[in-house]
DNA sequence: CAATAGAAAACGATCGTTCGTTTTTCTGAC
DNA sequence: GTCAGAAAAACGAACGATCGTTTTCTATTG
């Protein structure tokens, strides 16, 4: 099995990532061994250890993945010319999230769960601390300069700085996967609907 | 040393949950040892052993603690007899719970970093997921009915229906938890500011 | 003296990790 | 086309360390 290719080696990563993921979920970080997570992948240690050098680089290489998505949801939302139109959208985005997830065949609430985990791996973790802090600061970025966009378009009102504005808009987003894991029984549906017309009476001028 | 008074008894589970908080807000749940308790609580296993089961059973006493005082802070809430005033005075509330916390010897941020590692106790642990649930759904319960109050009393709008009013505001008071304890630098004072004047763009009827 | 809180050493279990072995796959000579 | 042979991937038993917990012993109080 001389020269195997990059992209079976990505291949075995997001294997063993997702068979964690599938642990995770379960059993939070603390309780998932790494026979969960060979059984869960149907592979040796020996061979996961090959592809991560220890269960902490697993994490950090699972919260790198959550972290990519992210990073894409707000590209997407930076890419629309009109600061409203796509504040407006935020909500569909996140719902477009949770049905993207659900599709890879993850069920939803698994997928903030995980999530959930991970902030409480980045408390300690201090590899993990800082991707999500820069994630989470680039984000705060991106949106804050689609707000200001707005404000100075005349879109949007300017009794609240465009930087808190995006940090409220995070806390809704990150607030919603919290409740969302906390008590899968909130409706996800009527939650961003809500918040769409919420965010319509704060933000729209006039 | 016979006969112990019932309130030595509280006093040292306090005493044992507090040197807990100290070393999850460091380490998180994972790492704290039982030796990290000890050494924090100046006590020897021997000794934690008799007030509390298992370390588990500390971690759920660490979360009926946290939650008893947010209870409180909701109970305050209620107490209002004015819908618009107890929800422009929200964001004051969570701020009176930081600098109460400080004034306890407690830092701020620890708080936060504390809270994150329960919700994620909560996601493995059925008796602290049950905790928080149970406390969610009352706590969202009590806002639903300040905000159907202030509806009907055409104090609030309504155009978005009272329980996900509820999980909004719950959704920003969490969320805030959340981006202090991942990015310590962000400002409380110009969040919380921040958050009083959006909620007053999104409420307040007219 | 009796009783109990607390100390401290020790135990059993379990976990992450390693490492010697086996299996699989690709290479190249015929 | 076939078949050794090499090289790498995967296996899985075993190890060392550590953790939660127990048990035994001591000190102190009424």
């Amino acid at each position: 099995m001389p020269k195997v290719t990059e992209a079976h080696v990505e291949a075995r990563r997001l294997q063993i990532i997702g068979a964690t993921c599938v642990c995770v979920a379960q059993k939070g970080f603390y309780h998932t061994t790494m026979q969960d997570i060979c059984q869960a992948a149907g592979l040796s240690p020996g061979a996961i250890y090959s592809y991560f050098a220890s269960k902490e680089a697993i994490i950090k290489g699972l919260a790198e993945e959550g972290l990519r998505q992210n990073q894409a949801i707000f590209a997407e939302l930076k890419g629309k010319g009109d600061a409203r139109e796509a504040l407006s959208q935020f909500s569909k985005i996140v719902f477009s999230c949770v049905e993207q997830a659900e599709a890879e065949g993850m069920a939803a609430p698994d997928m903030h769960r995980i999530k959930v985990g991970l902030w409480a791996e980045a408390i300690r973790n201090p590899e993990v601390f800082e991707l999500f802090q820069t994630n989470y600061r680039t984000a705060i970025g991106d949106l804050e300069e689609i707000v200001r966009d707005g404000q100075e378009r005349g879109q949007l009102r300017t009794e609240v700085d465009a930087k808190s504005v995006a940090q409220i808009f995070v806390s809704l987003l990150e607030g919603f996967v919290l409740q969302k894991a906390l008590d899968p029984s909130v409706d996800s549906t009527r939650y961003l609907e809500a918040l769409d017309a919420f965010l319509d009476c704060s933000w729209q001028k006039g």
